[in-house]
DNA sequence: CAAATATAATAAACAGTGTTTAGTGAAAAT
DNA sequence: ATTTTCACTAAACACTGTTTATTATATTTG
């Protein structure tokens, strides 16, 4: 008999309609101000029912995390076409920011926003698409060092870190309003001024 | 007749009180577990006094901002004893981390939340606390490039922002805890190593 | 097929949140 | 002594995430 399976097809489908709706809700109007009740009325059901697919509104930021990590690594997928490896690195970092400028709420939520990270499934099974992004970083960063860049460098996850670091340093003081103190309107322009000289500092490092 | 006087510096009184009972609580159990009724309680007043002193909670929040930025200047105070430019620039991005690292409800508040950023009071007045440290970094950046490094930089600003961003993005990895993939605890070594690296780049650059 | 059981969905409640409003009692001014 | 001003608060408003007890329906059993 299929009825434990359709029930666990139909099972699967309400889990991917609630994460649907949430999905446009948290990219449209952000996670703060959407409320388990907002989800619920999008989807034409009771706020209690969201509870009976997922163990709490953590677990729904969680569930968006690794399709927001599916969505970038997509992005990245391009830069292997590329075959310098320095000229890869590049890409990778212009990938990077177009993908948070794009996606700011996702990067946020990926990135930044400590609720998600609280959940126990956290530190376990998951983020291991996290995890994978910065492989994909360090595999990039040996084929630079095997091309003779970074001469003095031996840790490939220290240099893999302390790269990660300043992109995502200066895409969330970005996102997080802090350089407004700026007061003129050309901040995009001084994010790629900044990228560019880092790429300049990369380059000269022996 | 003083009593206007005496009112105002009541006024003045009352508003410490509420301050520094939010502060204790706010650094104690954090900044989103921490209500209003509950700095109301620790000062036994009712929730509502404290609408009479502030604005909203984010209009408290800022206010600590300031405190916050008062703080990591006077911890920044130590590196005018440094004669060697590059030193003081050094010391300076350790008292930074050390700031941030001793003080993470702080740290957070002032450079990762986004709630006090949204008060309009933030792009007027004030954050010219946070301008002040920024100016700073700028001018020790200044010294170092009279004394001989970054050669082939001219932009200050530029180069100050690419030191921020670097600094800020190692320390909100670390402190939202997008650094625990690593999965062993050496995280603050890790934290340690990516800055000496990134002093090296920068001493290379040519 | 009818009775018993399992289950999906929900209304309502719980315990909290930030914030506003209407009203009270005491201090200050007339 | 009376009026006015003002600090303060109880209570309410409109929310929030989450749990519980209940109902209606679908499935299984006798």
């Amino acid at each position: 008999m299929g009825i434990v399976e359709r029930k666990e097809r139909e099972r699967e489908e309400m889990r991917e309609l609630i994460l649907e709706a949430a999905r446009k809700l948290f990219l449209a109007q952000g996670f703060d101000k959407t409320s388990i009740r907002n989800i619920a009325e999008a989807i034409e059901y009771s706020p209690a029912t969201i509870y009976l697919y997922y163990k709490d509104k953590n677990e729904l930021l969680y569930s968006l995390h690794e399709a927001g990590f599916q969505k970038m690594m997509k992005d990245f997928s391009i830069v292997e076409a590329i075959k310098d490896p320095f000229e890869k690195l590049i890409t990778l970092g212009n990938q990077y920011l177009k993908f948070a400028i794009d996606n700011p709420e996702l990067y946020d939520l990926m990135f930044i926003m400590d609720a998600p990270m609280e959940t126990l499934s956290c530190r376990e099974e998951a983020w291991d698409e996290g995890a994978r992004s910065f492989e994909f970083l360090k595999i990039t960063i040996a084929e630079c060092i095997e091309a003779g860049h970074f001469k003095n460098t031996t840790d490939i996850e220290n240099a893999s870190l302390t790269i990660w670091s300043f992109m995502h340093g200066l895409l969330s003081l970005h996102l997080r309003k802090r350089m407004a103190f700026f007061e003129d309107d050309r901040e995009m322009e001084r994010i790629q001024n900044a990228f560019k000289l880092f790429i300049e500092m990369i380059k000269c490092t022996y």
